[in-house]
DNA sequence: TCTGGGGTCCTAGGACCC
DNA sequence: TCTGGGGTCCTAGGACCC
């Protein structure tokens, strides 16, 4: 038996956990350079903002319902992750962290599972301040397709247990459900399986395993199986190695300069190392895209790839072979919007074989990259980098709504002046919400 | 004016091996 | 005249997820 954990409307509930004035209200978070609207509370979705909508697109709706809007704050949201993980954790302890906003757990020979269920997102909401919806089923596809019941229809409370339903309440959620609306369905293969009238969950689930394997592929079956309870996909409670690590950022502004791409591939190759390191492991090949804007007429897509002598780790080496790259992929004249890195062919440092002739990384490059990982750790992400990335500014990210890192930096805090009456602190206009409602006591403990 | 970022898995086809 | 069978590895492209 399977448990999907899934934190509602992450992101925006992220930026309500310590702005209490904003309960109820629509709020909604956009991407990376304030571009396309990645969450919406469910206020939001009501007033009609479409997911990945362009803001320049729908700020006069914004405007016109009160939305407030921000920043994507990803610092916050991981943190905020993490500590939803741990809390979840503390009640199932298999646990597959499946995304920042979802886990799944394993539930199997649990005797009351829909209570254990109520637990969970009871906890969460108490001691982490999001609110979450726990699907239950005999597979992950399952507990999957309960998840997202529960968080549609407000009778099942936040918690749908797929063995708790009558055969008659299976079949009619499953008929009333758009096959699109499966995990594993995505638009070309809700596309293709709408041809064959499989327009609903019910008339996958009536389909043919086998010959669903061969008119698209092995996914499809298995999701068929998966959905008669049949399971083809374990719980993943330790993640397989991780095969790429990229980093890439539109820029604010386009840039013609190539000093000023070279700034930004330098900071992506900071970035994508460091990511590298927490892991302690190594890169054998390094690639580097620079794009001009994909909506307008002229176009180049610059990409290319180089093997390092050695693998390594150390920002500077893996930097220097970013920016040559892009020095050479680079066209003069033409306007870019966009550059990013990829780091390939990752080993594991600590099992690797060497190489005789190449010994790679020397212990003074460790010893300067564990250095600057520690005061880029206590002091922010870019304390200590590289001058390069000192050229320009037209690449920087806008991020012009962004909150506080409430949970991460010292000076961004929420503050809270006891006893004056002007505190900056609001309390919610509304009631709240009556099942949640934490006790005043720890609110304020948390704030 | 303005349009995101970071991943994985599956399949088909070609190259190559014995 | 006649020209097999079985397998792996790699890559590109497509599709999916959040």
């Amino acid at each position: 038996m399977f448990a999907l954990i899934d934190g509602n409307s992450f992101f925006a509930s992220c930026e309500r956990v310590f702005r209490p004035d904003l309960w109820r209200k629509p709020v909604i978070v956009l991407s990376n350079n304030d571009g396309c609207v990645i969450a919406r509370s469910e206020e939001a979705k009501k007033a009609g903002i479409p997911m990945g909508a362009p803001f320049f697109k729908i700020s006069g709706l914004v405007e016109r319902h009160g939305i407030a809007a921000f920043s994507c704050n990803y610092e916050l949201y991981a943190d905020l992750s993490a500590r939803m993980m741990a809390c979840v954790a503390s009640l199932a302890p298999a646990l597959e962290v499946y995304s920042i906003d979802e886990a799944f757990a394993d539930f199997s020979g649990i005797t009351d599972a829909s209570a254990l269920g109520v637990k969970i997102r009871h906890r969460v909401m108490r001691w982490i301040g999001i609110p979450a919806c726990v699907g239950i089923g005999a597979s992950k596809t399952l507990a999957k397709f309960s998840n997202h019941l529960a968080k549609r229809n407000p009778r099942f409370s936040g918690v749908c247990n797929w063995l708790d339903l009558t055969e008659t309440e299976r079949l009619q959620w499953m008929r009333s459900t758009s096959v699109f609306d499966l995990w594993g369905i995505g638009r070309k293969l809700g596309e293709k399986l709408l041809e064959q009238r499989i327009r609903t969950v019910f008339d996958l689930y009536g389909a043919d395993p086998a010959l669903m394997r061969r008119r698209h592929s092995v996914t499809v079956e298995r999701i068929v199986h998966e959905l008669h309870g049949i399971p083809c996909l374990e719980l993943e409670e330790i993640s397989p190695a991780q095969r790429q690590v990229l980093r890439s950022r539109s820029f604010a502004e386009e840039v013609s300069d190539i000093g000023e791409i070279k700034a930004a591939v330098s900071r992506h190759a900071h970035s994508a190392a460091a990511a590298l390191r927490r892991w302690n492991g190594l890169a054998s090949c390094v690639g580097v895209m620079i794009r001009t804007n994909r909506f307008k007429a002229e176009r180049h897509f610059g990409w290319d790839v180089t093997s390092l002598p050695a693998p390594s780790s150390d920002t500077l080496v893996l930097s220097a072979a970013a920016t040559r790259l892009a020095g050479r992929i680079f066209r003069p004249g033409m306007k870019y919007k966009k550059a990013g890195v990829v780091l390939l062919e990752l080993v594991d440092a600590n099992t690797r074989t060497g190489d005789l002739f190449n010994p790679g990384d020397s212990e003074r490059s460790r010893a300067l990259m564990q250095t600057i990982d520690s005061i880029n750790s206590r002091y922010g992400g870019e304390a200590v980098k590289s001058a390069a990335e000192l050229v320009g500014t037209k690449w920087h990210t806008r991020r012009e709504r962004l909150s506080p890192r409430y949970t991460t930096r010292w000076d961004e805090l929420r503050r809270v002046d006891a006893g004056t009456t002007n505190t900056g602190f609001k309390e919610p206009v509304s009631p709240r919400r009556p099942d949640f409602s934490p006790p005043r006591s720890e609110s304020a403990t948390r704030a």
